[in-house]
DNA sequence: CCCATACTTCGTTTACGGTCAAAGCATGGA
DNA sequence: TCCATGCTTTGACCGTAAACGAAGTATGGG
């Protein structure tokens, strides 16, 4: 075989050496390989993921966005990451199959309570808060506002008006408040929005007031009562 | 969600930064994708594949075969390095299809004239090769001798004596020289094996003196002359 | 307006590993 | 026995990039 066909360099063979360069930083690989749950990460969850300072991380991060590896959705201060497309996955998982750990739980592993129930800053987030989400959605309490697509805005109807009124939510001072009122929050163990701004922060304080559920000790977690249970089901319609 | 679990690194984890470490330089990327053919390269081969030095190459091939992303064979004084099993192929091209390059031409690629004839040293090798081993062992002509699993050896049966004296060949002058006289050589184009030794270099000498064959200019491979069409088919039954 | 949080950029240090030539084996063939 | 070939080992050199803290930027919320 002759020396010049052999030698021939195909741009793909460069292109697969800096994505697996960027793989291949043990830091990067934990990165990597604890977005294959399919849950969106910080760049500060992902530095301790890593095990490395939040700046060395974010280094990471661009590079592995720059090698279109992992894909970036910025909502306020954080910056989520998760993977880039099906195809990072494969191939990490053929990855991991030549690594001798033929089977890893790429199984969504976030903690049972924390996908229950948890709260994303102020307001109620998990599996509870995207049923209460759709629930508010389908009892057209609330509506798509001006600039949804963009920025999830929600405009509370009538309907909703009156129902969170009864409720015992002071809509006026929720209002009042120089944030956004209403608006789709992604929720990022269910892959689908929950309610956030002011209404939501407001909703999970009732709640909380209420004792419909209960902060845990030290986490973000969040336990639903035995009245909670029942709040739940009977006004909102949830199943348990 | 705590950090201790966030932490938490698999063993998979590093044996992996370290699999995809092995195949992030350009020189050892050069030398897996020519593999992706199914050909087995020598440690030469693949140095001109990488585009390095021999010594080099030897760092670059002992690092994958550690990873056990290569296997190796050797036959004299050669090593033929191939991949180490179809998952290996499988992450590769995963990770081609990352690198943008969705269809590369996995299939062999080998120069047809080579893939048909040429030579190996001084016996002939390629498709043809493979066709007359397998005529002369379903005839009858040679059969495995002590040690064939390990070194390939053949021995002529008296009716492959009579038949190859009939053709021409000079078996006693083959005999006479100091080294293998007949063993399994395989053919790393076809990955099955064709006849080499004293034998099948003088059957090469014989081919070329009586015109079955033809050598090309500057490479290895050799033409299938009219005359060697006939004699391949009528002696050998090989259909072309 | 100001603070707190999340993240990025910068500058420096450090270390790993890729590279080659030269010398050292090992094998095959004369 | 000797040489030629194929491959490995050794040793010196150099370049890339990973790491951190500190300083800078951006966003949200009071």
């Amino acid at each position: 075989m002759d020396a010049a066909r052999l030698a021939a360099t195909s741009p793909v063979d460069t292109a697969v050496s800096s994505i697996a360069a960027a793989i291949a930083k043990p830091a990067r690989t934990r990165m990597l390989y604890s977005l294959m749950d399919g849950h969106a990460r910080t760049g500060t969850e992902l530095a301790i993921v890593g095990d490395v300072s939040p700046s060395t991380a974010s280094v990471h991060l661009a590079r592995l966005k720059s090698e279109n590896l992992v894909k970036v959705f910025v909502q306020g201060r954080h910056r989520y990451y998760s993977l880039a497309g099906p195809s990072v996955a494969r191939a990490l998982e053929r990855l991991s199959v030549l690594a001798g750990g033929p089977r890893r739980p790429f199984v969504p592993h976030t903690p049972e309570p924390l996908r229950a129930a948890r709260s994303c800053y102020d307001h109620l987030a998990g599996a509870i808060a995207v049923s209460l989400h759709d629930h508010f959605v389908r009892s057209r309490w609330l509506e798509s506002g001006r600039g949804n697509a963009r920025t999830g805005a929600y405009v509370l109807t009538s309907a909703g008006t009156r129902a969170f009124a009864t409720l015992g939510l002071d809509l006026d001072q929720a209002r009042a408040l120089r944030r956004r009122f209403a608006y789709a929050c992604l929720d990022w163990s269910e892959r689908r929005p929950h309610l956030g701004g002011a209404l939501g922060a407001a909703f999970l304080a009732l709640a909380l007031s209420r004792m419909w559920l209960a902060r845990e000790y030290d986490s973000r977690a969040l336990t639903v009562t035995r009245i909670g249970h029942r709040e739940f089901r009977t006004r909102f319609g949830l199943e348990f």
